[in-house]
DNA sequence: ACCTCGCACCCAACT
DNA sequence: CGCGCGGCAG
DNA sequence: AGTTGGGTGCGACTGCCGCGC
C-alpha cells in the first residue's frame, strides 16, 4: 500500500502547524515568532519551500550543493530571498570544526592539498588541521571554498512553535508523515480551537528552559559527576501545577542521580533523590543508606515505605529489602512471606525457537488434545489482557476532558497515567461498569470496538496480536468476575500494571484431564503460564501479578524449560 | 508507544 | 572491496 | 555448588545512499 504524498507535502505541513499555533496560542507569542510568522508569510513558495526542507534536515549549516530538490524552481535564488529576510545568512562566519564536518576526507585532503593526511582516520584527521593555531584562518578560507555554505537562522523560533503545537518537543514533522503515509491512525478525539496545552507564556518558557538543559547534555556528561549535578541543578523548579513539567523535571532527575550513583558519588546521589517524590526515588535512598552502613535511616526509610507506599513495586521493595537487611543486622522486622507461584519443570528439544513457542506447540500437541479438542495455546504475554481491556474503555479513555488533548497526534490523553484518571470520568466509568457485568455484554463491547476502531493506535491494543476469534474465546472462558478482578488491578495503576502478565494462556472450557502429571490446574476453563527458559527468572512485575491472582483465584503457573540436548 | 518491556548475561553475596 | 552506520526521504 | 538479588544491555515504518574504515 503505497500512498503518495503531494509534491509540497512539507511545506503543507508545516502551515498546519503554524496555522493550528495562531489559532490558540497568538496571545502567548513573543515579538520574535510574531515575526517569524509574518515575514514567512510573505516569502515565495520557492523560499518557503527552501526553508522548511532546511529546518527539517539535521543541523543548522549546509552546502550548496547538498541542497538538491527538483520542486524546488530556483534554488539559488531561493536562497537570495532567505538571506534578505534573516532566515538563512548565506556568507556566515564559521569555526573551522564546523566546516570540516561538512566535509568528506578526499575532498579536505584534496583542498589542503596534503595527500598524506589521507593515511589518519576521520577524527585524527580534524584534530591534525585543528592543532596549529596560526594556520586556522588559512584552512577555513581553503575549505570552505570548495562550495556555498548557508546558515539556518530562527530555528529556535520554530522549536518553540513546535512545543506550542505538540507540547512537547520529542514529537516532530515526521508524524504529519507518518500520518499521511497511513503507517499510523490515531484514534478519534475531539481537539476545539480551546485545547491549550500550555495557558502563560511564563510556563512556555518553563518548558523551553527544560529542553535548553536537556539540550547540552552529551554522553559524555554521564561519566562527569560534577557536569551532571551542574545540569540537575539547571532544571526549572516547576510549578505545583505544571504537573507534566513535574514529571519530565523529575524523571531527569532520577536519571541522574541514578548516574551519580553509578560515578560512586552517593552523596550527592542521595541529596538528588531526596528532591524526588516518584519511585524509586525512596528505594534508591534506603539502599545506599545501608551501603554507607547508615542502618537506622536506611530501615527507617523502609518503615516509611511500608506506610506510605508509592506504588506498589515500591512496597514490594520495602518489605523484602526491609527483611532482608534486618536480618543481617539483627534488627528486628515484621516481615511478611512473599508467594511462591506453582512451578514445575519440562524438558523440550531445542529447536532454536523462542521458549515460548516451544511450549505454546507442545501444549498445541499434547494437552490441547485431551479432551474435546476445543483446547488452545495462545502466546500472547501482556496484548490479550490489556487489548480487552483497552477496547473495553475505548470510550473512556478518548472522552473529552480539559486539557487531554492538545494536539492531533496523540496516542492517549495526556492524564492516562495519573492517579486521578478514572476520578477524572466518573460517569463513563459507571457506563463502564455496566458494560463490564457479564460475560456476553464484555463480548459484544469488545468486538464491537475491535470493528470499529481497528488499527486505530492505542497504547492498550496490540492489533496484530488479536483476532475476533481470540478475542470472544478469551470474554467467554475467562469468567467474568476474573475480568473484573484483572481490570481492576489494571485501573490502580495503569502505567505498571500494563506489563508483567504471563506469557502464554490455555483455553479448555472443559477442564483438563487430571491424569495429567503436572500442576496444571485441571478444574478451570483457562489458565495462565510464565516460561522461563534457562538462566531466566521471574521479573518483579510478574510475581506481582501471581501475588495477585492466587489472592483472586485465577489460575497460573510458571513452567521452568531446559533443553534436551541430546542428539 | 509520553525513552518502555522482557529476556540474556554478568557479578557478588548468601545458603 | 564489503560491511555497518547514520542521514534523509516518503 | 547452587540460589538469590541486583545491575546492564539490547531492540524499535522501510529503503536508499554516502561515508568511513
Ligand atoms: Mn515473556
Ligand atoms: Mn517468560
Amino acid at each position: 500500500m503505497a500512498i503518495e504524498l503531494e509534491p509540497e507535502y512539507y511545506l503543507d505541513n508545516f502551515r498546519q502547524l503554524t496555522d493550528f499555533v495562531t489559532v490558540r496560542y497568538s496571545d502567548l507569542l513573543d515579538l520574535d515568532e510574531a515575526r517569524f510568522l509574518s515575514d514567512f508569510a510573505v516569502l515565495s513558495r520557492d523560499a518557503q519551500k527552501l526553508y522548511v526542507r532546511m529546518l527539517t534536515r539535521k543541523g543548522d549549516v549546509f552546502r550548496r550543493s547538498k541542497l538538491q530538490y527538483a520542486e524546488i524552481t530556483d534554488i539559488d535564488e531561493a536562497a537570495r530571498e532567505l538571506a534578505r529576510m534573516d532566515f538563512i545568512d548565506t556568507n556566515p562566519s564559521l569555526s573551522l570544526d564546523t566546516i570540516l564536518k561538512l566535509f568528506s576526507k578526499p575532498e579536505i585532503t584534496a583542498a589542503v592539498g596534503d595527500e598524506s593526511l589521507n593515511r589518519l582516520r576521520r577524527d585524527e584527521l580534524e584534530q591534525s588541521l585543528l592543532a596549529d593555531a596560526t594556520r586556522i584562518p588559512e584552512l577555513i578560507a581553503c575549505v570552505a571554498s570548495l562550495d556555498e555554505l548557508f546558515l539556518l537562522c530562527r530555528a529556535q523560533v520554530f522549536d518553540t512553535l513546535k512545543l506550542l503545537f505538540f507540547g512537547n518537543l520529542r514529537q516532530d514533522m515526521t508524524e504529519f508523515v507518518l500520518k499521511d503515509l497511513g503507517l499510523y491512525t490515531f484514534a478519534e478525539y475531539s481537539l476545539d480551537d480551546e485545547s491549550r496545552f500550555f495557558h502563560h507564556r511564563d510556563q512556555v518558557n518553563a518548558h523551553l528552559h527544560y529542553y535548553g538543559v536537556l539540550d547540552q547534555f552529551t554522553d559524555d556528561d554521564l561519566q562527569d559527576a560534577s557536569r551532571l549535578t551542574e545540569l540537575i541543578a539547571q532544571l526549572p523548579v516547576a510549578p505545583q501545577e505544571d504537573r507534566v513539567l513535574r514529571r519530565r523535571v523529575e524523571r531527569v532527575k532520577l536519571k541522574f542521580a541514578r548516574q551519580l550513583e553509578r560515578l560512586g558519588d552517593l552523596d550527592l546521589a542521595l541529596a538528588w533523590y531526596r528532591e524526588c517524590q516518584t519511585p524509586p526515588s525512596r528505594e534508591r535512598q534506603s539502599r545506599i543508606l545501608i551501603q554507607q552502613s547508615e542502618i537506622e535511616a536506611g530501615l527507617a526509610l523502609c518503615e516509611t515505605i511500608l506506610e506510605t507506599p508509592r506504588n506498589e513495586e515500591e512496597l514490594v521493595f520495602a518489605q523484602s529489602f526491609g527483611a532482608r537487611t534486618a536480618r543481617k543486622h539483627k534488627h528486628p522486622w515484621r516481615k511478611i512471606k512473599a508467594y511462591k507461584p506453582p512451578e514445575y519443570s519440562l524438558v523440550l528439544p531445542n529447536q532454536g525457537q523462542r521458549v515460548e513457542m516451544a511450549v505454546q506447540n507442545y501444549f498445541n500437541e499434547s494437552v490441547a488434545t485431551d479432551s474435546a479438542g476445543d483446547n488452545t495455546c495462545y502466546y500472547v504475554e501482556n496484548t490479550l489482557i490489556n487489548s480487552v481491556f483497552g477496547l473495553s474503555i475505548w470510550e473512556m479513555m478518548f472522552a473529552s476532558v480539559p486539557g487531554a488533548f492538545f494536539n492531533p497526534f496523540q496516542i492517549m490523553p495526556s492524564d492516562f497515567y495519573e492517579r486521578d484518571f478514572v476520578e477524572c470520568r466518573k460517569p463513563l466509568y459507571e457506563q463502564w461498569q455496566t458494560r463490564v457485568s457479564s460475560s456476553d455484554e464484555l463480548s459484544r463491547c469488545v468486538l464491537q470496538n475491535y470493528e470499529r476502531y481497528y488499527g486505530q493506535l492505542n497504547p492498550l491494543v496490540f492489533w496484530g496480536n488479536i483476532e475476533p476469534e481470540l478475542l470472544k474465546t478469551a470474554c467467554h472462558l475467562i469468567p467474568i468476575t476474573d475480568w473484573q478482578h484483572l481490570f481492576q488491578r489494571i485501573f490502580t495503576d495503569i502505567k505498571h500494571n500494563r506489563s508483567g502478565l504471563p506469557d502464554l494462556i490455555l483455553f479448555h472450557p472443559d477442564g483438563l484431564n487430571p491424569e495429567f502429571d503436572s500442576p496444571l490446574v485441571t478444574d478451570r476453563s483457562y489458565q495462565l503460564v510464565e516460561v522461563k527458559g534457562p538462566g531466566d527468572k521471574l521479573q518483579k512485575n510478574q510475581l506481582r501479578w501471581m501475588t495477585y491472582f492466587a489472592e483472586h483465584d485465577i489460575p497460573h503457573s510458571v513452567l521452568n524449560v531446559t533443553w534436551d540436548e541430546s542428539p
